[in-house]
DNA sequence: CTCCTTTTAGTCGTATACGATTTAATTTTA
DNA sequence: TAAAATTAAATCGTATACGACTAAAAGGAG
């Protein structure tokens, strides 16, 4: 066992998780394009196909993103008119997320982009499983420490 | 089971990969940053220090990076001194890239790195084999289609 | 040998990602 | 209730990440 065995890429645990990241995000791309969205755009759009009305904090809280990069984002959504932005009347610091109509219908033609996905990806069901079930204990592990 | 299921942030595959990636890096930042090193700046110092010498077009295809991204990031090692950029003398089209002694020297205080992110992810020993695998798995199956 | 193609880096524009700081609104406390 | 502390979003600077394009060098066909 070599002494700086621990350095070597191929015993990297992040690194892999890295470029599956990325790589997956790629074969996003296309389907995305159609959509005029990029990732990070669509899961904020996920998010608000769920839950109709949102703020940046709680937004936040669950993409694990702060204000510097979703403030742009949002600016951004909102020129394609896919959501829109208001000041709350209750609490004046906190801004209203809300899907717009043409937002909200994007919902029907992104129902393909899971299925493509799904296919490329490729992964036996009860791999899938395990892996979504590790990843989620990473990152239970990772923010309790 | 309701139509959008598919779309529900909870039944996504790469959105757990996608914050994984992103809040395992966070964690290295502390360590890297006694290194003065970004993540994928340290990735590509791991591969220096496995194979002393490379060029864009290699390196690229191990990171799953372009020059795009590579030429400004190897200019900011270059720049710390911990490489050096040079044309190939065969084929001037080439960048040889190398490590500098500081370069090879940042090895010995790397190795704490490995050791403290292991900890933080905590992982069981065939967990981690298994999500190696599977994400392996994951970029094998992406890159066919 | 010369033109054409291919290969390798580099450049440019756009979009995150994030630490640090700022601004404005609200809440707490003395 | 006025000052201090807290909170939410925005701003700023730096560093990827990547599609599209450019420039320069090398290789190959006629």
């Amino acid at each position: 066992m070599e002494q700086y065995e621990s350095l070597k890429l191929k015993n990297q645990l992040c690194f892999p998780i890295y470029l599956c990241s990325k790589e997956i995000i790629r074969k996003y791309t296309p389907y995305l394009n159609k959509l005029n969205l990029t990732y990070t755009q669509y899961i904020v759009m996920m998010y608000l196909w769920e839950n109709k009305e949102t703020n940046v904090k709680e937004l936040g809280k669950t993409l694990l993103l702060d204000s510097n990069t979703l403030t742009p984002l949002l600016k951004k959504l909102e020129q394609k008119e896919y959501i829109k932005r208001t000041k709350s009347e209750k609490d004046e610091r906190n801004l209203v997320i809300k899907l717009t109509k043409r937002g909200e219908n994007l919902k029907e033609q992104a129902l393909e982009i899971p299925k493509q996905i799904g296919k490329c990806i490729n992964l036996e069901k009860d791999e899938t499983i395990i892996l979504y079930k590790t990843l989620y204990k990473i990152l239970k592990n990772i923010e309790e420490r």
